[in-house]
DNA sequence: ACTCGTTATATTTATAGATACATAACGATT
DNA sequence: AATCGTTATGTATCTATAAATATAACGAGT
């Protein structure tokens, strides 16, 4: 019967969302499976929602995050960039960070 | 051109939300206005939502949170605990503080 | 008993966001 | 040029949440 304290955090870049929890869990299933369609199914996710949200990461990032290819062997796929795994990693653990310090920002407190 | 991190928190209790910023700025309508339906205009809110957010927060809370009264001079009216203004200031602080703690975490990395 | 402005509550309507569906485009391989 | 599994993109349909609307209940004061 204690409270909790939760949080979501995000990354902007000029008022436009950039990177979130859902976002990092798309990052992870394509960098398992090595396609946008599998990924998508993986998370249960639309594949139109799963696309949209990689344009979106690709159009705002400072440099280039998946790397997507049309056609050829395979029928194409989905590959994340050295840039997306830094991502990836950064935010995580900032997100781990941010839980551990409010706990214990909360239970500095009398309620 | 640069990335800003951004956060909500929230306060829980069994898997319930018991505050976060929209109830926050609720009670603080609350407080200046004396009256629910008053608060609720003045955030653009409605009536209902205001009222079910009140319920919410008074059945989850350890204490009363908002007192409220029906009927009599005035037609009624409602006013907040002690304890919910104490609700409100360490909300406010604590979110204060994790907006500070996440830029720096995020000045830290090389993105 | 009547008034007043408020709280209390149910029902209906709107709206936005996601989801499903459909189809086109792609390009290495055969 | 036919095939294959994928990416690309538009359109239509659900659905869950919020908002609007309507009405009842309340109780101190007159």
């Amino acid at each position: 019967m204690n409270y909790k304290i939760k949080s979501k955090i995000w990354i902007e870049t000029e008022g436009d969302i950039l990177l979130g929890k859902g976002r990092v869990n798309l990052l992870n299933a394509i960098e398992n499976t090595g396609s946008l369609s599998k990924a998508a199914k993986q998370l249960g996710m639309s594949y139109k929602k799963a696309w949209s949200l990689t344009q979106a990461m690709n159009e705002r990032a400072k440099k280039p995050v998946i790397i997507m290819s049309v056609g050829g062997k395979g029928g194409g796929g989905a590959k994340l960039t050295s840039y997306g795994k830094s991502l990836i990693n950064t935010f995580v653990t900032i997100n781990e960070n941010c839980n551990i310090f409010l706990e214990t920002q909360l239970t500095k407190t009398s309620l």
